[in-house]
DNA sequence: AATGTACATGTACATAAGTACAGAAACGGA
DNA sequence: TCCGTTTCTGTACTTATGTACATGTACATT
């Protein structure tokens, strides 16, 4: 997360728009969506306050699109599932690795848990908080069942809060027994004999 | 939940100050914590601006005692799955109904939804927004074990979720199965083919 | 009924936040 | 270099909100 100082003054429209919607979507992660002003942004992305209001026509839309933002980081975590999905069945490991990686991932899961949290009163941004359980639905269904799937999708929803609120309490083990419960996996071993690749990820 | 009008100029200061927590914790479950103000407090609960400062030091104050107000409510709806757990293993139906109620009941998912994401960044709520799953956790563990505790409480975390964005999506057949999968329950019923574990037992 | 006290009300003021905008600054092309 | 255009900045205005407080009102006590 390069936030580059963005030299004042300097014509960068693309650049300039790009620092502000991230310093809105850093607030909302770190602060809660309550704490998005545009001073607030202003300041987070060392921009003068004008430039806020100049690209995006109110505050309502700087929010919303910074959550787009979000919604897009939250879908990149998403897509490193993919990969490990087809040998889910006979080889939970590489998933649960994702998973983890994932829940350990404090950005992810502090955007993914407002996402969800507006959405809850702000219709708008139903679609968007959706989107990615419902992708993730998909992908699992085709190889463990929709209403399998629902309850993995389901159990992830409940671990992220989990994870926003103790990480601590995100464990290797308790994801693992969680998802080959729900998944009807059948581990022939203990669950916490997998000590393999921790994965690298490419960075999005 | 009748609030009564409360008859303006009446003296009765525990009345008004219930109003007042009620119409803050109404409030925060309908429009979200951002829309806690004195202002809309007090004309939701029909007193005057002066009342709500009155009897609340600060705007703080006012919404802290309104979330222990929503933590309390949904303790209580978790105090209706207690006399259900004992027989849980042999008959999951009643816990299983109860927790439907709970997750049909929009105001208290709602409560408690407010209630968990405000936590992500105030940690001055976590440990009301924690409450009541670690008293789940603890109610399950002498039933299915801490492991599977852990993960029934996660799941129903998620449950509450989804049935706070999409209530149609929460069904008896997905919370049957999530529930007996993750509580180690094997029903006639479900064909899931699984080997007979008893419920492992508690952790180390 | 008179009166003192605790409660209730509405106004008023300071601060914060959203938004508009006029001017400065940078860039591109004669 | 000079000029026009686009972008950037800071200020100013309006509204919303938190909070204080002076005044009004109901009730208990006598």
């Amino acid at each position: 997360m390069t936030t580059e100082p963005l030299a004042p003054g300097k014509r960068d429209p693309e650049a300039r728009r790009l620092a502000i919607l991230r310093a809105a979507a850093e607030i909302i992660v770190t602060r809660g969506p309550g704490a998005l002003t545009h001073r607030a942004v202003a300041s987070q992305a060392g921009v003068a306050l004008g430039s806020t209001t100049q690209y995006f026509a109110s505050i309502d839309e700087l929010r919303e699109a910074a959550f787009v933002v979000l919604a897009e980081e939250v879908d990149a975590s998403l897509a490193s599932f993919a990969p490990h999905l087809p040998t889910m069945l006979a080889d939970p490991a590489g998933v649960i690795d994702e998973v983890l990686n994932y829940l350990n991932d404090a950005r992810a899961v502090s955007a993914d848990i407002a996402l969800l949290s507006s959405a809850t009163t702000e219709p708008r941004l139903l679609e968007l908080a959706l989107r990615w359980t419902d992708k993730l639905i998909d992908m699992l269904s085709a190889h463990i069942g929709h209403d399998r799937a629902e309850a993995v999708a389901t159990y992830i929803d409940g671990a992220t809060i989990q994870a926003g609120l103790r990480p601590e309490s995100v464990t290797r083990e308790g994801v693992t027994l969680a998802l080959t419960s729900l998944a009807g996996i059948h581990t022939s071993s203990h669950p916490t004999s997998t000590t393999g690749h921790p994965p690298e990820k490419s960075d999005a």
